[in-house]
DNA sequence: TTGAAAGCGATACCAG
DNA sequence: CTGGTATCGCTTTCAA
């Protein structure tokens, strides 16, 4: 229609070389007439490259996972990128699943967010993908991953606690097989021993970072009878649950029970009263995740610092 | 390496026709051995599918977009689609660029969540790509879209606060151009002059969704002097507000105030005390939009009926 | 600066 | 049942 051959078309869109003002101009006014969009599919297959960046995330409804998807997002606008999401949820055969369905698809990336498959199998399919990961240790030519300082985050807040007179602290743990659950327990514990504080068993209860967990081991911690003036929950969820339970039994937060959380999710800032917490900067996870990968791609050499969770002292706890 | 044809390899893989038993065999050494996924993109170059479904959301970090982004990605499960997901922030240039990405990507259908695009805009991008649309009511040869019932909705709630004895009702209404926001407010007003409630305008304070517009809100409304023994707040978020608001205060919910949201965010039912909220099924929704566009896609007649929001009475309220 | 032509990796029609 | 071949829409030499 503008009277020109396909290869001037493509040079002209791709800036790959000059083009004559008249054709320029011709081909612009086809284009717009025929709103004309290039297929991306088309240039992919020709490229090799999709353009296209593979997020696996663990739930779609989590503000966990969402404030790093979001992040992700971020470093992508502008770049060219789209990102493909599809979630595991938190199964690892589902993860591998999921995964296969990226690669098929040809993600010039693939960004994974937690999870329950081995490092070794992430390590093998960096062969066929560039990798970056969060939420576990790992380094190699096309794989690079990182995770925050759980177990430091989780000495934090009970320090915190601590230099407030708390001593009774209770801890409601997340799932045993998950490493950042195991950290924050760690700190937990560490930071008791440091102090010289002697070791409650009774009053460390199980949970598994959702809000039905954190009740209900506040229940138990109740019905055991060990006194305890403060809560430290393994995740913001749990506090929440924690909360809740208090509340029940007409226990005042902080006045009666101090609680601290971890994650600092987006409400967190908004529960009667504010939770105290320690923020992990997911938004931020997600955006050097997000340029990593891209750097990654583009084969240059790649420097990441790893931000730190910090404490956010808010209302839910009160000196003893 | 199968020393067989390409096409013949096609044709087992897509089983479009019989091969015989000892060319699959070698076949499927070859695939194994190569370690060979066939490349989508070249596929779809061919058959001129992608594959892919493109949604559009508002919010990755919105637990409201999130429930139907779930519902959207369980109902794609296992069909061979997957779902490419775009932000468009509540911003009409934006999420019109980001649909083109997603046309040039080809994507197959489109899921649109809310927005503040013109429906007329959507109605001519369908003819391009076939569209399922929430938040909007939308109907055409490849379009359809729906909305729930915000009026009724909010009609529940304020009926359910005047049923328990309630007369000054505060309203905390949501962004004024965002029609689930004026089919909310329209609710109450509408509830209150049915029961001849004599109107205040001061008891409608001015809100956007957010807490910190909740928690705003509510300073002005005590601020007013008007009194009032029931908040109703246009979403769960603001409710979190107006909730913190009371709460610094000191007046107590439900014996001082009820407070009643809508949305029905999960962290709603964990909330203190637990909030009284309207509904909305935003997993089943999404649900329906991902069998509609595949439905819509396959050529088939969509028949949808559309869920209703309902009053989930918890412990935000209280009689008078 | 431009066009012709090859080719990316599949699918589908046509013979056989 | 199977192979050859054209084709999808684009990018990229190679010549002109």
């Amino acid at each position: 229609m503008a009277g020109v051959s396909a290869a001037t078309v493509s040079r002209l869109l791709n800036g790959t070389a000059k083009v004559s003002e008249d054709k320029r101009q011709a081909i612009e006014d086809a284009i717009e007439r025929l709103n004309y969009t290039p297929n991306v599919l088309a240039q992919n297959l020709k490229t090799g490259s999709s353009r296209t960046i593979g997020i696996l995330t663990q739930s779609l409804v989590s503000g966990y996972f969402a404030d790093a998807m979001a992040g992700v997002d971020d470093a992508l606008q502008g770049t060219g990128y789209a990102p493909l999401i599809v979630s595991g949820h938190w199964h690892a055969d589902e993860e591998a699943e999921r995964i296969e369905l990226l690669i098929a698809r040809r993600v010039d990336g693939l960004v994974i967010l937690s999870g329950r498959m081995k490092d070794e199998q992430i390590l093998k399919l960096s062969q066929r993908v560039p990798i970056v990961a969060f939420g576990r240790d790992l380094r190699g030519a096309r794989t690079y991953g990182f995770c925050l300082d759980n177990y430091r985050g989780a000495c934090d807040a009970v320090e915190h606690l601590v230099a407030l007179g708390h001593r009774d602290i209770a801890f409601i743990a997340g799932p045993p097989d998950h490493r950042d659950a195991v950290a924050r327990l760690a700190g937990y514990r560490d930071t008791l021993a440091k102090h010289k504080i002697r070791r409650q068993p009774k009053l460390v209860a199980a949970g598994d970072f959702s809000e039905s967990g954190g009740l209900a081991a506040v229940e138990r911690l109740l019905a055991s009878g060990q006194h305890f003036s403060a809560i430290f929950a393994a995740n913001d969820l749990t506090a929440y649950g924690a909360r809740l339970a208090l509340y029940r039994r007409g226990i005042a937060v902080p006045d009666d029970v101090s609680v601290v959380g971890f994650d600092d999710l987006h409400s967190s800032m908004y529960t009667t009263p504010p939770l105290t917490t320690v923020r992990q900067p997911l938004f931020d996870v997600g955006q050097r995740l997000g340029r990593a990968i891209l750097t990654m791609i583009r084969g240059e050499p790649l420097e990441l610092e790893v931000p730190q969770p910090t404490l956010v002292v808010r209302e839910s706890v009160r000196a003893l």
